[in-house]
DNA sequence: CAAGATACGTCAGCCTTGTTGACATTCCAA
DNA sequence: TTGGAATGTCAACAAGGCTGACGTATCTTG
């Protein structure tokens, strides 16, 4: 990593290459979202349906205070999405035991099954993109992510998978 | 690259780990927008004016059509983001020459103005991205990313940079 | 116990940015 | 000369963000 400082191999920091870097980035969002979008399209729901689903799926009984923060929107927004998804039995919200004013969410077997649906789908694309490039590549590629990400949004990606509090 | 078919290697495709990628992608993406939105707040403009900026100013004189092409929106859409740039005097749309149907756009000095500064704030998180995590990590997000694209973005990706036609 | 803080839900209204559909104009090319 | 391509524009609508305000439980703390 010392041969990051001599120089010639700064190249990779010229305006032209980080250019590159915010085009590639642009368009394979695009794609990256591509699959679920195609099958949200044939029913009621959106772009913001599965990020609820997905990350109620990655932290069951979540509440709804801590999946507001992980998706940074205002609780208006969230409910909203919420709403529906309670109405149509894909999630089910349960009151806390503990501390009685939070609602613990849930995904019914039904909703289990939509996330599945999208989940697969989205992780078709990560694997044969992770297969193509490899696994050398894909560590650059997860390292570069996470230095781009705002320190309080590294914290939530890193706390989705550590252990219950 | 021959390690990658002998078994242990393709740890790095489990579910768990695209999961973690696909959670990479949404926390980062965050993180890749927040700096041009932040400036962008404080005036009438949003994302959608911020990606036709860069992109006439990446291709000075690109027609409208191909605009539509690399964006991926309807021209409804376009136009009315156009519209107000235009107007405000950051876009100039010149009529062609050949083929006078066409409209060819470029950036006013003034518009010039703006999307520098748009894209110093994201160049500036992209550059310390790549800066901490370094060329060989790059080279991998690089490779990932790209491997995301449709088929279709991916060409577009490349002719971006390729000379005029 | 009283008062304040917290978690959640909801109403109302606004903005940006995407969509369809319909239609007019201009002008190249067969 | 005529069909089709490129462009522009009007209207209507929807998703999904936002702010502000308010109400209601329910904890927590002085």
């Amino acid at each position: 990593m010392a041969e990051v400082h001599s120089g010639e191999n700064l190249l990779f920091l010229t305006d032209e290459q980080l250019r590159q870097g915010i085009e590639a980035m642009f368009f394979a969002y695009r794609g990256f979202t591509a699959d679920p979008d195609r099958i949200l399209a044939t029913m009621a729901y959106g772009r913001a349906h599965h990020r609820a689903l997905h990350f109620i799926a990655r932290r069951p009984g979540t509440t709804v205070n801590n999946l507001l923060g992980i998706l940074g929107v205002t609780k208006q927004s969230l409910n909203r999405v919420l709403r529906t998804l309670i109405e149509d039995g894909l999630v089910e919200s349960q009151q806390g035991k503990t501390d009685r004013r939070e609602r613990h969410l849930t995904l019914t077997d039904k909703g289990r099954g939509l996330e599945q649906t999208l989940s697969d789908a989205q992780r078709a694309r990560m694997r044969a993109a992770y297969r193509k490039a490899g696994p050398e590549a894909v560590a650059g590629f997860r390292q570069v992510l996470e230095a781009m990400m705002d320190p309080d949004m590294r914290r939530k990606y890193h706390a989705i998978r550590e252990a219950d509090t």
